[in-house]
DNA sequence: AGCAATTATATTGTGTGCAATATAATTGCT
DNA sequence: AGCAATTATATTGCACACAATATAATTGCT
């Protein structure tokens, strides 16, 4: 009652065939690629995320942030109170709309990002930048399917 | 003190220009998206990763699934530990190697697979397969690079 | 045989992710 | 104006993921 269950020609769940699988690999091995990198700079791979977001523009509210990331409120809550305490970022009530929370960067926070300025450069290493281009552009579809609404169905 | 930082055309921490956020997203959007179809099976997207692996080849041990996987006992000894209590696999120490722990499936656990059979095609709903045939093959190369020793540098 | 080095798994501690729920502020409808 | 519905964020509970460390079994060297 052991061993091969399905001809391999057609069985629908033999790992190879998922095209999950990469992906859900590549994401873990890029986090473990990112970790040893960004941990100089006190950063977490989501937390380097919410920077190079907020260096782009801030302040922002949570809504924002999480809609840029596609992550809700029960993730960037904790995320953003330890950033906070990090004294990267600050959080003020929107006075203007007492529901929004704006997060802000800190001096610290803003001067963090020329030290992460070679972040990028030091993942990259010696790939190819056309194979990085093709794939990015490749998995930006796919996250625009995914996103939209009822799940590309 | 606020708003744009850099000039867009070479600014290397733009969000839009990292390889890394689109997979980031991409794998979360997939999570959310099994997360559903698989509930009814009781299986999370990783336990069901394991399912196909057993389902593949049965037993094998912890190391041989997180060679498989890209992951490590850290991740693994407590999910099949769930899955144990889920009545799904059996933990036995090796006898030939008492180091090692075979990871079995239950007869729960094989006669789950044919529950299974529909969840590829689930998730794959109406998306086109070419395009996912693809980026399948893209991601694969990736995670190729990545697993490689030293990263790809 | 004896012991250091290696291997396989487990444990601990921290940080995500997400579903479900809660709470407070705002909007919209009458 | 008053109140239900909506919106924005926070909280709770559960399940990963991983670095660092611990433990026990095996291997390899002499």
């Amino acid at each position: 009652m052991t061993g091969k269950v399905a001809a391999p020609g057609d069985d629908p769940l033999l790992l190879d065939r998922q095209v999950c699988f990469p992906l859900y690999a590549a994401t873990n091995l890029l986090n473990r690629l990112y970790g040893p990198v960004l941990r100089p700079l006190g950063l977490t791979y989501p937390q380097y995320l919410v920077m190079l977001v907020l260096w782009e523009e801030e302040p922002q509210t949570v809504g924002a942030l999480g809609a840029r990331l596609y992550l809700d409120s029960g993730t960037l809550t904790p995320l953003l109170k330890r950033m906070e305490q990090a004294g990267l970022v600050r959080r003020t009530r929107d006075a203007e709309d007492e529901r929004r929370v704006l997060i802000g960067l800190t001096e610290r926070g803003r001067a963090l990002r020329a030290d992460a300025l070679h972040v990028p450069e030091t993942i990259a290493g010696g790939r190819s930048p056309e194979g990085l281009d093709q794939l990015r552009e490749g998995v930006r579809k796919l996250v625009a399917m995914l996103a939209a609404p009822g799940g590309a169905g």
